[in-house]
RNA sequence: GCGCGUAUGGCGGAAUUGGCAGACGCACUAGACUUAGGAUCUAGCGGGCGACCGUGGGGGUUCAAGUCCCUCUACGCGCACCA
């Protein structure tokens, strides 16, 4: 890394007028930031085209190289997107609430903000230093009470509209530190900090109602411009089936019924046995004294299992008759019911009906317990596997003979007619747990009424802000921290003049990334979330680009806050993203992921002082596909500074720091071959970044160099044209080339090029002559002869000749411009 | 277990609708320039002495397959008893 030789003693002419990047990137900055050259102009004639990054959480430990890949795509097509006359919103922010703030707040007594402030001014500083054209007067913080007051508007509006309710759910519980901890604070049952166990404890907890919106979220997802495998991790999250619920008798027990839930509503006839969750309410209600005991401790021993062990671990098949008998409706027949921890509470009724014949699950039940297994659709043998497949209808009694589409809709249909059940849909998709027991996140705004009621902070009274804390810490309670600023918390309703007691669970860092792309339209109003009129022209977002860990929380919880926007009236798009891209992950060069412990973490701040942020940028985007997983590689590196230095000699004399005398006006400059190049390069290279090829792009920008390189004589135009192309890319050296060549302003707004049809077509083309598919000789010919005639050419050429000696044609295949295929036999 | 994706030289990766596999870069080799080269420039660079063989393995469709179909393997990601 040392051949830059900065402020060697051995400088030479050479050197002095050589392509040094860590001069003019960093004045190359100072001027976008004085002239706010990428500031959203108001400006109606132009389309509007809006480029989103997901917003970092700023760490203690800076930018990671991973993060730069991404806002490299976003900036060059927002810089691609000026050029050709687009009105682009291209801003950054922080997702600046969390968890590793309250730690170090935690650690160090020092409170929270003082913190995040010092981490958004490092991260700042570091994405400015590689040169993005943000508009930085649109900059927010998740944390900012002028930002957070909106979250908290948001919140009421979910509140009014009955979305957000409260419930009591199981927490991690750490009684030795005296608070809630988060899935990723628990390892192996112990607390990552300390090590002290961990248990489960129910406790008061807001929810949103999520599921209301299941189906939404999962239809609008065909008219996003999504890679598939993101739609179908959202459709697989949400886990939409189709069943009916079906109304079980219960065998001396008039009052109750056991409602199941069946996708199979057509195997009816073939149910056994019923199962039950262990923590189904009906469980104590129906067990018989004889087994009274055994279900206890089945339950006892289920409630102590972690979710991990009721599933992963458990290969084998548990449960317990309860002896009840349930009455199966369609042909009376007693079926034992027992409980197991196979069948889950939280899903459909939390029962089951079983039948083994035609389900693995209840064949591998059956089979360790010894319960009949009876067939009701053919087509496999039910004694030795479970058989889910199609089939004619057996033991069905009115659907004997029919295949399983027909067979469920007929089902159904009796069912309904019977008042015995119904089509029913089921969604896997859970409400969203929304509260935190933290300090630092977004208050919950709500009262809590000395008359037991409770109800939202009036909204004049936004934000509500965090109190200023001497120390935070635990509550001991598992309320948030914030049950300890009793001034804060002990409060009059100025509505009711009530004495009420302050919500202290706080929102969690998702609150503050749902809604962040709609701030951004209009950062700085303190009348309304965003004024109408902006959110009319902007949304949806044009282009949103980050990583695949967020593919599904993030986007599911943004759209699903987008679309109670959409139905008050806030936004009237129904989708917030209308593309949306995942950039694979950069791994250290030994092929493993990034990460301290491997010690194989790159650090940009590194590459930008050695090579300079234009080397960086290049280099991410020349490593391979936008999307793939790819390993960082040095040498790479190098590569790219050094096609950089390539294109500054180039351009610049290094003698004399003038442009080099090769570049003229004169009408007559540029022969034909560096013509077809040029032409060529700007439609590749306007093809690939509208298509975010942007490694593919490169390689024809350094086709095109290579080529002028052999080029006696260049012309102006192509190599402004070259510039402007380079300048999304890498913009701090297409600026200052773009200078030399005569440019008096920032190439930001320069028109992009165009180019002529006619210069990126060969007239002469290289054919292949194959016999029987195998090249036998090529020839150079006109792109534009006939079929005929090149058939002709190649029956006559002397190898062809000799390689179908003494056999007769069969065939002949002539693709114009490509080949001629001469079979014989 | 289920779903999705990937597999091309020593390495990263290119290859419209099936039509010259390996663009471009890295690494490497040789030469030039040089006090020097880790800079720059020029040339070479899938394998094999060859006929030929080559896009993870096997099979198929086709005049023609990296590309289409079947099957197997390996790796990655997601979900994980969701009835």
């Amino acid at each position: 890394m040392s051949f830059l030789n900065r402020g060697g003693s051995r400088m030479t002419e050479r050197e002095q007028f050589g392509y040094k990047p860590t001069e003019l990137e960093p004045r190359w900055q100072k001027y976008w930031d004085e002239h706010k050259s990428f500031k959203v102009l108001d400006d109606e004639s132009k389309p509007k085209f809006y480029a989103l990054d997901m917003f970092p959480y700023p760490s203690g430990s800076g930018l990671h190289v991973g993060h730069p890949e991404g806002y490299t795509a976003t900036d060059i097509v927002s810089r691609y997107k000026r050029m050709k006359g687009f009105n682009v919103l291209h801003p950054m922010g922080w997702d600046a609430f969390g968890l590793p703030a309250e730690q170090y707040a935690l650690d160090t007594g020092k409170h929270p903000l003082g913190f995040t402030v010092e981490n958004i001014n490092t991260f700042r500083a570091q994405i400015k230093s590689l040169g993005f054209s943000y508009d930085w007067d649109r900059e927010i913080s998740t944390t900012d009470p002028e930002y957070y007051k909106w979250t908290q508007w948001i919140f009421i509006q979910l509140y009014n509209k009955g979305l957000a309710y409260v419930d009591e759910v199981p927490v991690n519980w750490c009684p030795a530190l005296g608070t809630v901890l988060a899935n990723e604070e628990v390892i192996d049952g112990l607390s990552e900090r300390g090590g002290h166990p961990v248990v489960r404890k129910p406790m008061r907890q807001w929810i949103l109602k999520i599921t209301e919106y299941a189906e939404r979220l999962l239809e609008d997802l065909e008219e996003l411009d999504w890679a598939e495998s993101i739609k179908d991790m959202q459709r697989n999250w949400i886990g939409k089936s189709k069943g009916a619920e079906v109304r079980f008798a219960i065998e001396g027990h008039a009052d109750s019924e056991l409602v199941v839930f069946t996708t199979r509503p057509d195997t009816l006839f073939g149910a056994t046995y019923c199962v039950l969750a262990p923590e189904h309410d009906l469980v104590a209600r129906i067990t018989t004294p004889e087994q009274e005991a055994a279900v206890k401790a089945y339950q006892e021993q289920a409630s102590r299992k972690s979710d991990l062990e009721r599933t992963d671990l458990a290969k084998e098949k548990s449960g317990v008759f309860t002896g009840a008998y349930a009455i199966n409706p369609v042909n009376g027949e007693k079926t034992p019911i027992w409980i197991a921890d196979y069948v889950l509470a939280g899903y459909g009724t939390g029962a089951i009906m079983a039948v083994p014949a035609h389900d693995e699950r209840d064949w591998e039940f059956a089979k360790t317990f010894d319960l009949p297994i009876i067939e009701v659709v053919s087509g496999g043998n039910v004694q030795e596997e479970a058989y889910a497949g199609d089939g004619a209808h057996v033991n069905s009694g009115i659907l004997d003979g029919m295949s399983n589409v027909d067979a469920m809709a007929r089902m159904i249909e009796w069912l309904e007619a019977e008042g015995k059940g119904q089509g029913k849909v089921t969604y896997r998709l859970r409400d969203w747990l929304f509260s935190r027991q933290r300090y630092w996140g977004e208050p919950i705004p709500i009262l809590h009424l000395e008359d037991g009621t409770m109800k939202t902070v009036p909204v004049s009274e936004l934000p509500l802000m965090l109190p200023e804390m001497d120390v935070i810490a635990p509550s001991g309670t598992g309320e948030s921290p914030l049950a300890n600023a009793t001034d804060w918390v002990n409060t009059i309703d100025p509505e009711t003049g009530m004495k009420a007691r302050r919500e202290t669970n706080t929102m969690p860092q998702w609150a503050g990334s749902c809604w962040y792309y709609l701030r951004f339209i209009d950062p700085r109003n303190d009348e309304q979330l965003c004024s109408p009129e902006l959110l009319e022209k902007w949304l949806p977002v044009d282009l949103y680009i980050g990583g695949a860990e967020h593919a599904v929380l993030h986007l599911l919880y943004a759209r699903f806050w987008h679309k109670v926007l959409y139905d008050l009236g806030v936004v009237t798009t129904k989708e917030p993203f209308h593309k949306l891209v995942n950039q694979g992950m950069i791994l250290g060069t030994n092929n493993e992921k990034m990460s301290k412990s491997r010690g194989n973490v790159v650090n940009p701040d590194e590459i930008v002082n050695n090579f300079g942020a234009d080397t960086l940028r290049m280099y991410e985007m020349f490593m391979g596909p936008l999307e793939a997983t790819k390993p960082w590689n040095e040498n790479g590196v190098e590569g790219s500074y050094r096609f950089l230095a390539r294109i500054w000699r180039l351009f610049v004399d290094e003698n004399t720091g003038k442009l080099n005398e090769k570049i003229t006006d004169e009408a007559s400059a540029g022969n034909d071959a560096f013509k077809r190049v040029w032409h060529r390069s700007i439609k590749k290279i306007t093809e690939d970044l509208e298509g975010l090829r942007f490694n593919t792009a490169i390689s024809q920008m350094m086709i095109f160099v290579n080529e002028a390189y052999k080029t006696e004589v260049l012309p102006l135009e192509a190599m402004k044209n070259f510039v402007q192309m380079l300048s999304p890319i890498a913009p701090h050296i297409a600026e200052e080339l773009w200078a030399k060549l005569g440019g008096t302003e920032s190439i930001t707004y320069a028109v992009w090029p165009t180019f002529d049809e006619a210069w990126t077509v060969d007239n002469e083309v290289e054919i292949v002559v194959q016999v029987n598919g195998k090249i036998v000789e090529r020839v150079m010919i006109s792109k534009d002869l006939a079929e005929a005639d090149m058939q002709e050419l190649a029956l006559g050429m002397e190898k062809v000749q000799e390689a179908m000696a003494g056999k007769t044609v069969r065939k002949m295949i002539v693709v114009k411009g490509k080949l001629v295929n001469i079979v014989v036999g």
